[in-house]
DNA sequence: GTCTATAACGGGATAGAC
DNA sequence: GTCTATCCCGTTATAGAC
């Protein structure tokens, strides 16, 4: 029973918080819907917001993981060009977040609206998931543009996470107007149409 | 006494909620700071929700006039470039969260992270008062951009206004490790730097 | 070590008296 | 409009079963 509570608490509060959202689920929903005692979650997870860290983690390594994999395979045919590069860091987002729909309908648009959040316990999950990944995709898009620092070029890549991020956190769900749709607008060739001039661009200052 | 409650109140939130986020702060703080009972915000505001919605209702409202304002002023001199309809579009951003600084350090990413929280309460606080901007800019952007359909525009529209929220959202604040700084990286030219390309972008797929 | 049962406390929301 | 009493929930702590 050691690992069993603590799947089942998750697997609970995936599908409710999607349903429902974090502060519209309580824990005694929770520990009911899994069939565990209400202390559980804060004997596993410290706290209900703990057990909300551990599940998004759960969710976002995978996408720094398939990344790193992309980069991997694109560098070992020598210099990726920034379009390639852009595949590599957008398209595991995509999978990640379109696999999700399979364990619930709600459950990319919760996850991506808390990781918009960005709130303190947020930027820890990314700050542990997304280092490495940031470090190899700076010096990948350092090659690919010679003529920005890294300043920028962290700038740039902040910038299309940005949109990333608020794309799916506005995407539609069931009986919620939404502002795009999740299969014709989140797609890998309008996000590269959009970020590719976004990263090159060379918009001349003249204030 | 009718309305000197409900600014109190507004007064006192606006300056803890920066401080200790929203769920960080209690009615009993609110109320005992302004003075007032403990179930004056519920029957003012109907809720703490309610309380944070007219917050920022009363924050989102000026930009949007003042986006209209710099549009018919650009149009009243011929019709503008994609350039100046994204210094009209950005521009009442960053004065309006400027100004929020002057009233407490921390408002500006309070209000943006909130923004981008995509919670359906916000939801309703941007359809209320973007619905005439919007319309308006999609017009403005399609005589710009003749080549692109409406859609499209929308599109895109949409995705600039995922960078400036993010951006805002992740801003540093005292005591806060963030990515990027309130001066130097949210700027006027940096955003133009980007979004320009964004906009006109004309990225072929090749898929 | 893992889990349950239970009690106690603070916070948001509501109803009703005034 | 204001205030009190009350309810439910999230959280924490404790004691004890397995």
């Amino acid at each position: 029973m050691a690992d069993r509570t603590k799947e089942r608490i998750i697997a609970s509060a995936e599908v409710l918080f999607a349903r429902q959202g974090f502060d519209g689920t309580s824990l005694r929903q929770i520990t009911e819907d899994a069939g565990v005692n209400v202390a559980a979650v804060n004997y596993h997870f410290g706290s209900k917001e703990g057990l909300l860290v551990e599940l998004l983690d759960r969710v976002v390594a995978p996408i720094n993981r398939r990344r790193l994999a992309l980069l991997d395979e694109l560098e070992s045919n020598g210099a990726p060009d920034v379009r390639g590069l852009l595949v590599a860091f957008l398209q595991p987002d995509l999978e990640v977040l379109q696999e999700l729909k399979t364990r619930d309908e709600s459950l990319p648009r919760f996850v991506s609206r808390m990781y918009s959040e960005g709130s303190d316990f947020m930027a820890g999950v990314i700050g542990r998931q997304f280092a490495e990944t940031q470090r190899r995709f700076y010096e990948a898009f350092g090659r690919a543009l010679p003529e920005l620092d890294r300043r920028e070029i962290a700038w740039r890549l902040h910038c299309v996470v940005g949109i990333v991020v608020y794309l799916f956190a506005s995407v539609e769900a069931p009986g919620m107007p939404a502002m795009v749709s999740f299969e014709v607008d989140i797609d890998l060739a309008r996000l590269l149409q959009v970020t590719v001039p976004l990263m090159s661009g060379q918009e001349v200052i003249t204030s």
